[in-house]
DNA sequence: TGTAGAAATCTGTTGTAGCAACTATCCGCA
DNA sequence: TGCGGATAGTTGCTACAACAGATTTCTACA
């Protein structure tokens, strides 16, 4: 029988326990915001985009969701007027989902919040120097199971 | 409008992205094996137990997971002979998760692999020292935001 | 021009998780 | 002993996400 306290099995464990602690945190100021997780990721990252929009597969590929996923996600947010879908003058099958204003607003709304959480259970608890090393080393792995995270643009959390 | 490029959110986007990306290659493995993310992560945790087993209540906090949402993982594992539920002669309300032999078969069966992906996207990517500091942030991190991920042992992932 | 194959999106089905309500049991107190 | 509040676990309801298939549109080539 194998040993179940390997310490790969440790580490992976540690990354885990903190990365879903930290995200049940900043579920909730989502959630009072009236935003799921993906649909603030999905605002963030339009707002983070050139032209302020995106294509749904561009979307798809940086959420890691699907394309049939993208596609409800894009149908609940337009249904709160916080993004439109905009046909591409180009490629008459592609389309954009751009945020509106209304969904510029709710960012403006969600994001002192959101930053203070950060700050409070992640950034602020390392010494500068301990957050630069930790974000290399996230970068290393990023760039090694992601290559593709960047899909549609360059601004997204490369840095 | 509040600048969408804080290094806070640069941060938090990249510790998403790394996660999210190392579960997408970890996920392969374990459906590989007849399990679901969740599944893997009940069973290696009741394997790490003392008794090998863990009260449902326990379970659920070790999680994140709703009590609702343990009583269905458990559902689904002992249907599949991987688990069985004890009775507890000390509260007749409670009821344990034990781990069967099929079900350390189990995890037997999927540990090598699981090991080497780890090894392969996670902790092979980084430099001995670069990894003990990256480990001791994720812990600083961890014990911040999941002050009871030990609930019911204090086997689980400190390491 | 016309047809075949490829690409992108959307729709039906299935499975999973959370919340709230419910039952059973335990503990404190008179 | 017996009552009231608290705790452990399960179940009904609802919503979300993935997968596969269908539809529309684009590209390549004759």
């Amino acid at each position: 029988m194998i040993s179940f306290d390997d310490s790969r099995l440790t580490a992976m464990g540690l990354l885990a326990e903190a990365f879903s602690g930290l995200s049940a945190k900043t579920h909730l100021s989502f959630a009072e915001a009236g935003l799921s997780d993906i649909d603030f990721e999905t605002l963030i990252r339009l707002a983070r985009s050139p032209g302020r929009r995106l294509r749904m597969s561009d979307l798809a590929a940086q959420t890691n969701l699907s394309t049939s996923g993208v596609t409800r996600v894009v149908d609940r947010l337009e249904r709160e007027g916080l993004v439109v879908r905009q046909s591409c003058s180009t490629d008459r099958r592609a389309s954009y989902a751009a945020i509106t204003e209304a969904g510029t607003d709710r960012l403006d709304a969600v994001l002192p919040r959101h930053l203070a959480d950060i700050e409070t259970w992640f950034t602020g608890l390392l010494s500068p120097e301990q957050l630069s090393a930790f974000l290399e080393a996230l970068r290393v792995i990023r760039d090694a199971v992601r290559p593709c995270a960047t899909a549609g643009a360059e601004l997204t959390s490369t840095g």
